[in-house]
DNA sequence: GCCGTTTTCGGCCCGACTGTTTTCAGTCG
């Protein structure tokens, strides 16, 4: 039962309340615990194992009784009964926009609708329309989201999103009449997979910008548009929401519309208890405005450093900023050299020889060369003779581009034994060697927990790369312990990989919290395969801000001497 | 269902927009 299984039904549960139409905060007590558990550092498992379940903020003796049950079973009872007399399935309604547990509860109990085709279906014969509180307008609403339910289901990497993002805000800031703007939300804080693209923007004329807004080029749909709100779907089905302030709340609303939610909630009792009040339009004492421009005065105002907007998880950055002890966090600039890169040698576009300009011609000193081991057969996987030849490659092109320094590696395969496939005399010829997993990842959490510690303990192994092996909206990461994993990491100096490529993020960034306070180091790498994964650094550096990351704790922020010195150090005195 | 330097009971963030309503409920963020 993993992190994610648990916060799932612990959501199930809340919806569920609200269906039924219990106490809403009930509910909210629900989806509270939820995403602690998501965010949660560590395995739940261990956490009930070591009984300190209780100690998590938002458990109370309930939830510690019903959580414990689930991840000692696998099955929490009272799921059974808050189902009781509903359709199983019947949660899949709330991925229809407009539709919430109030009209899903009215839907069920007038017209027996558990599912979306039943939904679709009372819709188109206008029965929806006839229930109380409905009308022509709803109805042809929800028609209409479940079409767009169907041709996406609604969320999207941060790279998507971002291109999208920063296209609408440029266009936003060109608008006559606004004179502040900048990306909100989830977008702003860099989470991996985003539902919506938020921006805020302040002005001296609010109808205007946002009517400007919703003629945009690419707008396919809009879904609000006021005085100080806007919410459009751009091409190609995102949905884009604008909020309009007057310049004076601008620092407040872009602190709200940052979020996250909980970051949020967490800073208004910061202001209840010194007797304020903190909305999108500002930081009140009574009627009063206190004065702030930036969100870093506004965060002054309660004593507190400015957070960056990716700490902002309710994860301890509120106490840290109090304490002036937020981390330093790491930026692009302080990388020094590229790691993990592939070329045409495998599966990559690029020559070595142009993968060397390109690291060059982008200001880095150097780069660790890492391209398949035989085992990734379809990716056309280095052998021992070819591995011997791309060395000799390496050499002349460093020879040829003075100044820059070409680390030879590889990525080895960790089989499904957990043995490497090249022997260690082979592998002792390289400067780094980076495992990794590439198949049988339908095999149980035991085995691949095994498996890749057993690689991690190969003396010859410096770095484990994309450790969970998902890709984001295609593939969910396979099952492992990730706290055994990173564990093994510290135990034997294994380097772990932030993998920079916008589909993968691995390791999580939640995870790279809990692998840093156990002592684990990190390289922030690009895998990558063409000429555009050179230009993917920041979403790695982005997910390592998010689990806190500075660069001390990134060896590619060493200069190439010092990671040479790094690998010598760890490296075995000869091959076994 | 959780939580507590104002509380062990009574709060729990709160405002904008839409549609169906003659003053508000539901949804969303």
């Amino acid at each position: 039962m993993t992190n994610k299984d648990v916060a799932e039904t612990l959501t199930r549960v809340g919806q569920l309340l609200e269906i039924r139409g219990e106490n809403p905060f009930k509910a909210r007590a629900y989806y509270a615990a939820a995403r602690v558990v998501e965010q949660l550092g560590e395995d739940i498992s261990k956490v009930v194992a070591d009984g300190e379940l209780g100690e998590l903020p938002g458990f109370g003796e309930a939830l510690t009784e019903k959580v414990t049950e689930l991840v000692t079973t696998g099955h929490m009872s009272y799921m059974d009964e808050v189902m009781e007399g509903l359709p199983p399935g019947i949660l899949s309604l709330l991925d229809i926009g407009g539709v919430g547990p109030k009209k899903i509860k009215l839907f069920y109990d007038e017209l027996g609708i558990g599912t979306i085709t039943q939904l679709e279906q009372a819709a188109k014969d206008g029965r929806l329309a006839e229930l109380p509180g409905m009308g022509e307008k709803s109805q042809a609403a929800i028609l209409e989201s479940i079409r767009q339910y169907h041709s996406h289901q609604g969320r999207w990497l941060l790279s998507q999103a971002l291109a999208l993002g920063e296209k609408v805000l440029a266009a936003v800031e060109g608008v006559d009449g606004s004179i502040r703007a900048s990306l909100a939300g989830s977008l702003r804080r860099r989470r991996e997979t985003v539902g919506d693209i938020d921006i805020l923007v302040s002005t001296r004329s609010g109808p205007k910008v946002v009517e400007a807004f919703t003629s945009l080029d690419g707008v396919e749909r809009v879904l609000a548009s006021g005085d100080t709100k806007g919410s459009a779907v751009f091409a190609p089905g995102i949905q884009v929401d604008l909020r309009v302030v007057e310049e004076a709340s601008y620092a407040a609303a872009q602190h709200y519309f940052t979020g996250s939610v909980e970051h949020n909630v967490r800073m208004r009792r910061e202001a209840i208890q010194r007797g304020w009040k903190l909305n999108e339009y500002g930081l009140f004492d009574g009627d009063r405005r206190l004065d702030a421009e930036s969100e870093e005065e506004l965060y002054k105002h309660f004593g507190m450093d400015l957070i960056p907007p990716e700490l902002r998880e309710n994860t301890g950055e509120v106490e840290a900023a109090s304490a002036h002890r937020l981390p330093s966090l790491i930026e692009a600039e302080k990388i020094k050299g590229l790691v993990h890169i592939h070329t045409d040698w495998t599966d990559g576009k690029l020559a070595l020889e142009q993968v060397a300009h390109e690291v060059k011609e982008r200001g880095y000193t150097y780069f660790v060369l890492a391209d398949h081991s035989r085992a990734v057969t379809v990716a056309n996987g280095l052998d021992q003779e070819r591995v011997r030849r791309q060395w000799k490659e390496a050499e002349r092109v460093e020879k040829k581009l003075s100044g820059l320094r070409i680390f030879r590696s590889i990525e080895v395969d960790i089989k499904g034994d957990g043995t490497i496939d090249f022997p260690d005399e082979l592998l002792a010829g390289f400067d780094c060697c980076i495992a990794a997993v590439h198949s049988g990842f339908a095999s149980s959490k035991e085995k691949m927990t095994s498996r890749i510690i057993a690689g991690i303990e190969n003396p010859y192994i410096d770095i484990l790369a994309h450790p969970s092996g998902r890709l984001l909206l295609e593939r969910e990461p396979y099952a492992v312990d990730m706290a055994a994993v990173l564990k093994a990491c510290a135990e034997n100096a294994v380097a772990v990989e932030i993998n920079s490529h916008p589909l993968r993020l691995d390791l999580d960034w939640r995870y790279v919290r809990m692998a840093k306070e156990m002592g684990v180091e990190f390289v922030v790498s690009l895998d990558a395969h063409d000429e555009e994964d050179f230009g993917a650094l920041d979403y790695g550096i982005w997910t390592a801000r998010k689990g806190w990351l500075e660069k001390e704790d990134v060896l590619n922020c060493l200069s190439a001497r010092d990671f040479a010195g790094w690998l010598a150090k760890r490296r075995p005195q000869s091959p076994k």
